[in-house]
DNA sequence: CCAGTCTTTCAGAATTTCCTGAAAGATCGG
DNA sequence: CCGATCTTTCAGGAAATTCTGAAAGACTGG
């Protein structure tokens, strides 16, 4: 191997390794986060096998995780013509992953919240007290500030690039 | 204790309890959503012990999550003349309570992403190969969209709540 | 069908994260 | 200073999460 396709294979693994120690930080097990790294800079879809050998992981673990990540959207299996076992590719277009992201996000932390406060509203809406006029009154900010979040959020979601860019600029100028 | 105030405590006891629940899926401890969700509900600032009784958590676990949210922003110690102990108040406001959580995450996520993703870019910049070429586009395309985000949640967290307000509901109308 | 290949599942092991309880440290009034 | 009260730290235990490895299941070409 040469000079240039050492450093590259460096320089790959270092971002892997780097990847999947953030993954923690973000709320996703290390392997989902290297594997993600991993199929994101390889040039061709790979093998259970492949990434498997790659990260010096079990192949529970390799499946469990790709699968994972088929299921958020990050990756999608992909058959080649007279092979029989699948290939993963990931999806390489950064928009696309942040809407895939922000929409799991979404529905794991906004969605759940927006119930608890909505419940919690409601279950104290009858209460005469000054405590609970209070308590209410504090759900009921959080519901509607939680709600307004989760609105943007679809909204950005939905968005072209070009037009999201066009818009954050507008804000950033 | 009367109807009213038994109603007010079980909402409060709920939402406190879920609160809980969810701070796992925000990669927030439970103990330290729940102290969250206690104080924000709570009429009085409350000492450690109070904390200590009403969610039946250890001293070094109360001490350790009122510190960290100390930390964070999120509580305020007040002191009570005449007292020696330490009371814990909570911030209310939810627009001050999202920007120091975006501040956080900001910091926790955003900030280590973009110092992996420049380091790779940097390493692979001379690499002439097309897949050394590939993977320093696709760095490069990471950084970019993770520092102009980056730029937006300041840019956001430093806004009054009322001209963020009015910006996003020009978005959503 | 059968043999070979690939995929899926899951019980228990390993690892990581969190909590307890007790002891040591700080602060204060007298 | 001293005793009382409150705060801080941390070693070890408990709980939660993640991973392994092996076995069972599914598919395919012959």
């Amino acid at each position: 191997m040469n000079t240039e396709d050492k450093n590259l294979k460096q320089a790959r693994d270092e971002f892997v390794a780097q990847w999947g120690a953030l993954g923690t930080q973000w709320g996703i097990n290390r392997t989902m986060a290297q594997i993600h790294a991993l199929l994101m800079t390889a040039p061709e879809p790979m093998t259970t096998d492949e990434v498997m050998e790659e990260l010096q992981i079990s192949r529970g673990n390799a499946h469990t995780n790709l699968k994972e990540l088929v299921a958020w959207g990050l990756l999608r299996a992909v058959v080649k013509k007279g092979e029989r076992r699948e290939f993963f590719e990931a999806e390489k277009d950064v928009w696309q992953i942040f809407t895939i992201v922000a929409r799991e996000r979404k529905r794991r932390e906004i969605e759940p919240a927006l119930a608890i406060l909505s419940k919690c509203a409601e279950d104290s809406s009858g209460i005469k007290t000054p405590e609970g006029k209070a308590f209410h009154e504090q759900m009921r900010a959080l519901e509607d500030f939680v709600g307004f979040a989760s609105k943007m959020s679809d909204r950005i979601s939905s968005m072209k690039y070009g037009f999201a860019v066009q818009m954050a600029t507008k804000l950033l100028g």
